[in-house]
DNA sequence: TGCGTTTCTTATCATAGGTCAATGCCAGCT
DNA sequence: AGCTGGCATTGACCTATGATAAGAAACGCA
């Protein structure tokens, strides 16, 4: 069950087969069916997901009752909660299974304590997280300057299986436009091709 | 000259004087002159900047020219080009000085050779990342759901003193709209005040 | 003190994208 | 097979924000 996370840890960090099973023991596997809810927006998380197939994602809803994608996490993503992982505090956003989702949860302690024994798991956390900085950096780059057609070909180029794996509406959703104004891109953009 | 970064570190971790005194030798302070460029888009940045006084940014150019604000980092905050400083790969961003700043200069590997001797900065680092990135999951959250004038004054809220230090002009870059824009939102929020 | 450079405002016009409503489509149920 | 409830598309219309241009105000430097 939980040989795909050992895979994904031994291909980042010097990490033996003892020092996994030593890890191990502190890691379950969930199973979410298709649209269980996971976290509720308030709730304090104590737990890191790492899916393992399926598909989470995390959003918010506004005060006119809309859905905005904050993040979505396919096989071999993390999704994790940052208030309550570190700091205590209720969450902002909502977590969702949009496939039936099997996932590796880590409780908040897990890196501190593994660390002690298996110091290259600081690493990997250190780079983990720098790496979502700098992907969130570019998002917000994307947010601010481009249009609704280049942040829908980035998102595309960026995740080619998810254009296939989900609805236009999320898309839409994650991009920060309507599903009828992404519809319209989209026609523009089959219009384009066919006449170059 | 290191006093406040000392101040900084100790409110948030558990760190001696002695403890400090080994970290400090690491580190430098350099001065920055107002409009002075620290790092251009395409170098390789080794170093994180933690500001003593005066205000710096990072910030793109897109293709019409038009400059995006991703980050300001007053007093008391860090700005750190992602891209170097954990994969030696070439910036996305410029930084530059928006005021006469003074910044410690910390290398990239300052957080790891420190962390051997005073373990808990590896806490504050994770601390620090963790802040970050639910800082921006909020800002990601504004970019999809607010209006100009919502963002303005969320931005107000967050940045009183930021608010009056910082041009319009690159509020409203900050924030993704045109400096015309936010002149707008301000007018009506003036209106909205004087007839309540 | 004065002059040039930024910055801010205002007005007008243009447009990307939002809203609303209708329709058709498809997948999952019974 | 026939319903049903999501999705996606389309069209007509609307609105917030962008573009452009010009003037006013503030700022920085000689």
């Amino acid at each position: 069950m939980l040989e795909p996370f050992k895979a994904y840890l031994q291909q980042r960090v010097d990490l033996t087969d003892e020092q996994f099973s030593l890890i191990s023991d502190k890691l379950k596997v969930k199973s979410f069916d298709k649209n269980e809810m996971i976290l509720m927006k308030g709730d304090v998380s104590s737990y890191g997901f790492f899916v393992l197939s399926g598909l989470l994602r995390s959003y918010s809803i506004d005060s006119k009752g809309k859905t905005h994608i904050i993040q979505f996490a396919p096989e071999q993503w993390w999704l994790t909660e940052r208030n309550g992982m570190l700091f205590n505090e209720p969450s902002d956003f909502f977590i969702d299974a949009i496939e039936p989702t099997k996932a590796v949860i880590v409780h908040k302690d897990f890196m501190n304590e593994t660390s002690k024994h298996v110091p290259c798991m600081n690493d990997l956390n250190n780079t983990m997280l720098n790496n979502s900085i700098r992907f969130m950096q570019k998002r917000i780059n994307m947010l601010l300057s481009a249009t609704a057609e280049e942040r829908y070909l980035n998102f595309i180029k960026l995740y080619p299986n998810l254009t296939l794996r989900v609805p236009q509406w999320m898309i839409a959703s994650y991009l920060g436009i309507t599903p009828e104004s992404l519809s319209r891109v989209r026609k523009d953009l089959a219009h384009k091709h066919f006449k170059p």
